[in-house]
DNA sequence: CCGCGGAGTGTTTTT
DNA sequence: CACTCCGCGG
């Protein structure tokens, strides 16, 4: 019944039949990793293994539906396979199995910034903040802590490589790590790191691991070159018994440095796996081969040579990558939107191209230029929707309606009623700790006698919503969700200038709010998966059914595909950003981002970066990203302007293509002459 | 002790 | 430019 062979090429087939052991796939861009991992899961069922044994630990939990539905559609049994990122599947089984561990699994999540306001409280509390040296403040901290974690070093190794003017204070950090893992364990609160923490402390006990490793059978893991070593560690944990373990990756797109990853674990999987079967994939069946050039010549440039050479399995070379200079920002806008348009009037649907940059921020005027000509978008990457204000303000009322323990919550809720501040916040948020039932707390911690009288009635209104909260059904989160909406709604339009944008997230909340079951679930999955911002900002005036444009961080792009994929931003502080410059390592982590964003695309791929930059006010001339530069790339490009010593050399100049860059004499000068002048 | 206004700072990528 | 920190008036 399953024909594999016409489907797959030899090594795919390789890597779909093995069942047993550990085998790693090292899969270049667009070679059939998803395809073959979607007809493993497949042959897996068919030969009769469990599909509720199967785990797929992937990237985002996006990913892990696409692969599971894509081998449902050949056997429906394919639906009950587990799976998504690390951190919900450690959630889930901590959630299982805490007791395990000594702790209540009605723990809550910590998102970055409510571990950075946990840490701050630990800082006050220990009185760092007091002397007049200037520690570090709450985000630094948090960063240092999770750094040092994820990257497996010690605080002061990360503050002398990261942040040399605070290595003063590594003892004093020490001591604060210590004070918030103990603030944490009796608040019952996990933050991300803990998360992967905990579950390999649960999977080094031997009875757990073997609890765990009976139920999951099958592991596979893909993008594996984007685990760090713990997340290293919690792979080898699960599979440590039954050694049936696939990974899936491919060290030239190892991309999450910054978050400690490496491609140390691919590199070290056949020796922790000592029979590990290796299968290569590296026929590319996504681009043309012009496309692959460009790519191809990125890797070719690094110092830390990648053995990878992309070829495509196309007949058809393809258009040849164009370079596209603009003048500024708005310039660079326009054009996109006109050539979007235009491909869109030649049959390709927007939701067939997308626009891929560095760094959010790259992206605001094309947003504005997609809006103004009511071209539909969704963003991906960027500012989450959940760690705006607003949203994190409503969420904390849901949050302690579920768990009264929530101090973070519970002071965020109270500081935000008009004459309660920080203090009278820390005060009143003691006390309700120290009460057990919701009940309790109405009736004894949260009196008047504490606030001042201008209060009172905030204090008032903030009972009586939490007193009907408590009463409401709790299957019915739209409806809790309402009640919090109407207590928080007067405040919220207080606090916000620009409520009126704003508004539109607590509404799309809504939405998203009456499709759960329970508020818990809720909650957990915004710490943990939260919603793209994008997927709620699809702009509604243009034609109502129509599918988005895309665009998104190169990171959030990260495993997709599109036909027409346009590159902004090729500006040398922008990609490369401006963080890695001094740092060689972190500039072949840019370049290989640069490789990831040039192989999402099949069919047509544009370039492009302004030269007008804005700065304080101050205009200056962005100079060309250095990979652009590099020689074989910029001979794979068809360029709009030979910049400097190039002369015409390898660039085409014939096709303008309905192009309109340019630039007046003296601004094109002005650009020469200050190439080569940081900008930063 | 709250809350406002001014000054100063650092500014990416994600679970 | 947005967020945080600091100092002052109420």
């Amino acid at each position: 019944m399953l024909d594999l062979k016409d489907k797959l090429n030899p090594s795919q087939l390789s890597a779909v039949s093995a069942i047993d052991g550990p085998v790693l796939v090292i899969a270049g861009a667009g070679s059939g990793k998803t395809r073959a991992i979607e007809y493993r899961v497949l042959n897996l069922v068919t030969k009769g293994v469990r599909p509720e044994s199967i785990l797929l630990l992937t990237f985002t939990r996006k990913a892990a539906h696409e692969m599971v539905s894509r081998a449902s559609r050949h056997d429906p049994r394919c639906k009950h396979v587990d799976g998504g990122t690390f951190h919900s599947f450690a959630f889930k089984t901590l959630k299982r199995y805490s007791k395990a561990l000594g702790l209540s699994n009605q723990f809550s999540i910590l998102d970055e910034s409510d571990s950075a306001e946990a840490i701050h409280r630990c800082a006050s509390k220990l009185g760092f903040f007091e002397k007049d040296l200037k520690f570090p403040r709450k985000d630094t901290l948090q960063t240092i802590l999770s750094m040092s974690l994820n990257k497996g070093r010690s605080i002061s190794e990360i503050l002398e490589k990261e942040y040399p003017h605070f290595v003063k204070f590594a003892p004093d950090i020490q001591k604060l790590k210590k004070e918030y893992a103990s603030y944490k364990l009796a608040k019952s609160y996990l933050d991300y790191d803990d998360l992967l923490v905990y579950l390999k402390l649960l999977l080094e006990i031997d009875e757990m691991r073997k609890l765990v490793s009976s139920r999951y059978r099958y592991i596979m893991v893909d993008e594996y070159q984007d685990t760090n070593a713990l997340q290293g560690d919690i792979a080898y944990l699960l599979a440590a018994d039954h050694k049936n373990i696939m990974a899936v990756g491919d060290d030239a797109q190892s991309i999450y440095g910054f978050r400690g990853s490496s491609h140390k674990n691919i590199m070290e999987f056949p020796k922790k796996f000592k029979e590990c079967m290796i299968i290569k994939l590296e026929e590319n069946y996504r681009s043309t081969q012009t496309i692959l050039d460009v790519a191809n010549s990125v890797l070719e440039n690094m110092n830390n040579k990648y053995s990878k050479c992309l070829v495509s399995t196309r007949e058809d070379a393809g258009d040849r990558p164009k370079l596209n200079f603009f003048k500024n920002h708005y310039d660079e806008a326009e054009w996109i939107v006109d050539k979007v348009r235009q491909l869109q009037s030649e049959g390709l649907g927007l939701e067939h191209q997308a626009v891929l940059f560095r760094s959010a921020y790259v992206s605001i005027s094309l947003q504005a230029e997609l809006s103004k000509n009511g071209i539909p978008y969704q963003v991906f990457g960027g500012l989450k929707f959940y760690e705006t204000a607003h949203v994190k303000d409503i969420l904390s009322h849901l949050k302690i309606v579920m768990n009264i323990k929530d101090e973070i919550s519970w002071h965020r809720v109270l500081a935000m009623i008009e004459g309660i501040g920080p203090k009278t916040a820390d005060k009143l948020t003691e006390t309700i700790l120290g009460r057990t039932s919701l009940e309790d707390v109405l009736g004894k911690a949260l009196n008047d006698k504490c606030v001042p009288a201008r209060s009172a009635k905030g204090l008032a209104r903030l009972k009586a919503f939490l007193k009907s909260a408590k009463s409401c059904d709790e299957a019915d989160p739209g409806a809790v969700y309402d009640l919090a909406l109407d207590y928080y709604l007067p405040v919220f339009k207080e606090k916000f200038d620009d409520w009126n944008i704003r508004i539109n997230d607590l509404e799309a909340l809504r939405q998203i709010a009456s499709r759960y079951d329970a508020i818990e679930e809720l909650l957990a999955d915004f710490a943990i998966e939260p919603p793209e911002r994008g997927v709620l900002r699809v702009e509604p005036k243009g034609n109502s059914d129509e599918k988005p444009l895309t665009l998104s961080t190169i990171h959030s792009a990260k495993g997709l595909e599109w036909d027409s994929v346009f590159i902004i931003g090729l500006i040398d502080g922008v990609l490369p950003s401006s963080f890695s410059l001094d740092n060689e390592e972190e500039i072949e982590e840019e370049s290989r981002l640069f490789y990831v964003g040039i192989t999402r695309a099949k069919n047509r791929l544009f370039l492009s970066l302004n030269h007008e930059g804005t700065r304080g006010g101050i205009t200056q001339f962005n100079k060309v990203s250095r990979f652009v530069e590099m020689p074989n790339v910029q001979a794979g490009l068809e360029a709009k302007f030979a910049l400097e010593k190039d002369g015409d050399d390898g660039i085409d100049l014939d096709e303008s293509d309905g192009i309109e860059p340019f630039y007046d004499k003296e601004s094109l000068l002005n650009a020469i002459i200050n190439r080569g002048r940081p900008r930063f």
